[in-house]
RNA sequence: GAUUCCGUAGCUCAGCAGGUAGAGCACAUCCCUUUUAAGGAUGGGGUCCUGGGUUCGAAUCCCAGCGGGAUCACCA
């Protein structure tokens, strides 16, 4: 096959050629020694200059200054950027400089791999560089990096068009330093979590994503088949039924980070694959559960930023515990000026006509709340606060209010407008369980197509009997946007999902096919260029039109190769 | 799904009362031994997203499609 490549691709191509012809193993097997990274020699020199005379790194070329017989090179390695000082008669103490005048010079690009031993100084100019000694190859780029310029904290040219950074994330994490930021900080939450919970002596688990019943959540899954048991699975929407069992059987905390998958819509919150951190307690409340989050979300915050508060756009978030609480009922009375205690499902329908909410017929008692809620109160909560105390037909896993039966023993965390985290005291009565279950059984028979599925194993296992317990689920992808003030989870996703991006496949025949029947090679690219880029084309064509064309072609072109006779257009369509 | 904006060189972008496609960086050749958005000289590089239409003529105007962003709707 042919591939249509750049001026600057059919360069970098050649060089890699004449590094092997020199002898220059382009992507050498062999481990390079590094013995030191970027940000220690910027840490520690000049104060400990004496460690750094002999020292060894490897690094991308992000930038290079040539000046004839020296140079400047900006390296960057997984922590940084350093600059090289490159000396032609340092590199080639012999009569052969070809090292430096050929290989560095001419057959050396931006975003090429290199390995160097030298010894750190600074510059007149005050900056901390290495003087090069030795240079090795260690891995030729063949594509043109973005070059992004940097002064006084003003960015040039930076590689900023979304698609192509979400679509070529390497190319994003290497010339925009601020995004590689993002996911060391995503990976930061995940472990002062993780190290939260181990402090708790609660157990790190795995519970399966391909699921017989989509079960602990409403939403559409994703469907896929196993062949070898013929039978449908889903990828999970939630593994909230999984950990209870796990209760069930008898451990006092577990806790899993997990990807779940909704089939649904995209858009700057929702992603459909998604991480979500989920944890269970035996013998706690969702009080309990509360002042545990408050702990928890206190310490990434500290851990990240060395305070509470979170700056996010233009607001400041403060994480310090205690957070507000506040029940549905009283949310929806402060924020909306409605009392809906002891509303029934007809009243509360009028009160969404007249709030100008939409309402359809399949919506119960819990989704006319939840509409309300969600148009009126949500966009109030900016410092985190807990919703409590959710009408039961919303919540068909969570345990009945102790004082109200009506109620659940439930809480939201809001922060910034946007549900953060979703806890219960976990329901752990089989029989009102079964009878929750097909209570939402009924609602989708009545068109509720997120109603949730029954899973009758997880009844059995209630059967054997479950601890109290409350577990809590939270959004890993929505905390990292809050910690790290992204306003798209599309920015803290390393890979979120894309459209097919439209095929950059090779098209056409190889030069070998057009050679085959007798093509001259210099004319092959004019060929192609005129749009015959398989020898198909080429023979539909018409000879005396394709004699015509190509001479005009070779003079508009400046071609300096010899004119084509028609009897040689003949022979090729005829072969 | 709706509305709206965008798609031009490897990157960032200009060009759009329709008339031979531009800049900076990057790239190539040359000069330059402590520079740093290095500098100087010269040069090459384009399916103007795709397909139709209007027109003597379309990157530019119109229609459709593809891809992306934003807003809204949907979404435990």
């Amino acid at each position: 096959m042919y591939q249509e490549i750049s001026e600057q691709e059919s360069i970098r191509r050649n060089s890699l050629k004449e590094l092997e012809a020199l002898g220059i193993n382009p992507y050498p097997a062999e481990a390079f020694n590094v013995n030191i990274s970027t940000n220690e020699i910027h840490d520690k020199f000049p104060a400990d200059n004496s460690l750094y005379s002999d020292i060894s790194i490897a690094g991308r070329i992000m930038t290079r200054r040539i000046m004839g017989a020296a140079s400047f090179v900006d390296l960057q390695d997984s922590s940084g950027r350093i600059q090289l000082y490159i000396k032609r008669d340092d590199i080639c103490p012999g009569e052969d400089k070809s090292l430096y005048n050929n290989v560095f010079k001419r057959l050396l690009d931006i975003g090429d791999i290199i390995g160097v031993t030298g010894f750190v100084f600074i510059t007149q100019m005050g900056e901390i560089s290495i003087h090069v000694r030795s240079l090795k190859v260690l891995s030729k780029s063949l594509r043109p990096l973005p070059v992004v310029k940097e002064k006084d904290d003003q960015v040039f040219d930076a590689f900023s068009d979304p698609e192509a950074r979400y679509r070529m994330r390497y190319v994003d994490l290497i010339v925009n330093p601020e995004v590689r930021d993002i996911f060391i900080k995503r990976n930061k939450i995940i472990s002062i979590m993780r190290d939260f919970f181990n402090e708790s002596n609660y157990l790190e688990v795995e519970t399966p994503i391909l699921q017989p019943i989509p079960g602990g959540a409403a939403a559409r899954p994703f469907i896929t088949h196993h062949n070898a048991l013929d039978m449908t699975l889903y990828l999970r929407i939630a593994n909230e039924l999984y950990l209870k069992k796990l209760i069930v059987g008898g451990f006092n905390g577990v806790y899993e980070f997990a990807k779940d998958f909704r089939n649904e819509g995209m858009d700057r919150t929702h992603n459909p694959e998604f991480t979500v951190l989920e944890i269970y307690v035996a013998y706690k409340d969702y009080f309990w559960m509360m002042e545990y989050v408050e702990q928890m979300l206190e310490r990434v915050a500290v851990g990240l930023h060395n305070k509470t508060e979170v700056t996010l756009g233009d607001r400041l978030i403060n994480f310090k515990s205690p957070y507000r609480r506040l029940t549905m009922t009283d949310a929806i009375k402060e924020y909306a000026g409605v009392d809906i205690t002891g509303k029934n499902e007809d009243e509360l329908r009028a009160i969404c006509k007249e709030m100008n909410i939409e309402t359809d017929p399949s919506m119960g008692i819990g989704k006319l709340i939840d509409a309300i809620f969600g148009e009126k109160c949500e966009h109030h909560l900016i410092q985190p606060t807990f919703i409590m105390d959710y009408p039961i037909e919303m919540s068909p896993l969570c345990k009945r209010h102790r004082s109200n039966p009506d109620l659940t023993e439930r809480f939201e965390l809001f922060v910034n407008g946007k549900e953060l985290c979703n806890a219960y005291s976990e329901l752990n009565d089989p029989i009102d369980q079964l009878n929750r279950f097909q209570e939402q059984l009924r609602l989708s028979q009545k068109g509720d197509d997120e109603a949730m599925y029954i899973d009758m194993d997880f009844v059995r296992a209630l059967e054997y009997g479950m601890p109290t317990c409350s577990g809590m689920g939270i959004g890993i992808d929505r905390l990292t946007m809050f910690m790290t003030n992204q306003p798209s989870i599309q920015d803290v996703l390393l890979f979120p999902q894309m459209r097919p991006e439209k095929t950059n496949a090779p098209i056409g025949d190889p030069d070998e096919a057009f050679v085959g029947i007798g093509v001259p090679e210099a004319w092959i690219g004019v060929l192609r260029k005129y749009g015959f880029k398989t020898i198909e084309q080429l023979k539909e064509a018409n000879p005396n039109k394709l004699l015509n064309d190509l001479g005009g072609l070779r003079k508009k072109m400046k071609l300096d190769i010899p004119a084509l006779k028609i009897e040689e257009i003949k022979s090729w369509i005829e072969q």
